[in-house]
DNA sequence: GTAGAAGTTGAAGTTAACTTCAAGTCAAGG
DNA sequence: CCTTGACTTGAAGTTAACTTCAACTTCTAC
């Protein structure tokens, strides 16, 4: 077992989607690594290609990477992610998820909760609140304290 | 058919789950509207909840204000929209909303697309390009040109 | 060994979607 | 009529998630 191919910063950009300046700002905030040549160049490890593929498929679904980040954080640090690995942290989002396709059904179907409906009233819509989460929310501003979408 | 009661921003507010403040920026945008009393004072019609409803159902599921004012500008402008035009302009995002749907079961069934297969190329994978948007991409910068979410 | 492409940094700029602020004006009950 | 809470405006501030910039350094192919 020799050492694999590093990836430079171009390349990564390349296969991943992503822009360079994107992936310096992910790793300012934590969501990947890289090691660095002795000139102080960028090299990644292959398996940040996935964790990035991790971390679009996570924010195709809305979440903020500050989320991204503590999901990442649940991975194993000291070697690398198996399939199952990320498997099981995805699980983690399972009911979330669950919450979301169950809206957008609904909203695909003709919009038959607060719209179709006569209620209107989207504090206690189970389309806005699938979780319940019928707390109560004081006066004052509220800042975004919503994991999913800015609204509400 | 005598004249209606006008709502009041507050109550609106409390209805719509929106804060006041963002109400005004909404008018601002061009997504609602509201009549003035003398004083100038906003007094809203009912049906401005249901076009709230449709805001918040519609960010929900990631629209961008931007896109919601087209949706909206679609509505018929001289008669209280109908539940059917609601459920038309609705429609308009089906094959939209039928991709998001099928990305998150994709996503919560344990990333077998991207993650789970062996392929790592988001630009070509079915989740994040579910309508095969595989139109090149230049250098240079793109101003967010992606109408569902930020990334790529 | 050198040219030129690719990489580096910190700081500042950008965009969407709002919120906050200051300094007032309006409306409704008593 | 007067008080008090609700409402008004424009301007500036906020947050996330990046991008852009300027000035410089490193890598690699010839």
């Amino acid at each position: 077992m020799g050492r694999v191919a590093k990836l430079t910063v171009s390349e990564v950009a390349e296969r991943s989607g992503y822009a360079a300046s994107a992936l310096r700002y992910y790793e300012r905030e934590g969501l990947i690594t890289a090691h660095r040549t002795d000139g102080g160049q960028r090299r990644y490890d292959r398996d940040v290609l996935r964790r990035l593929a991790f971390v679009a498929a996570a924010q195709h679904v809305g979440l903020s990477l500050q989320e991204i980040r503590e999901a990442l954080a649940l991975l194993p640090s000291e070697r690398t992610p198996t399939k199952a690995d990320w498997a099981r942290i995805s699980r983690s989002w399972r009911s979330r998820l669950d919450a979301e396709i169950a809206a957008l059904e609904r909203l695909r179907d003709g919009l038959t909760g607060c719209i179709g409906c006569g209620c209107l009233s989207l504090k206690s819509c189970t389309i806005f609140n699938p979780d319940d989460q019928l707390a109560d929310r004081g006066t004052g501003a509220v800042k975004l304290p919503e994991p999913l979408h800015p609204h509400e």
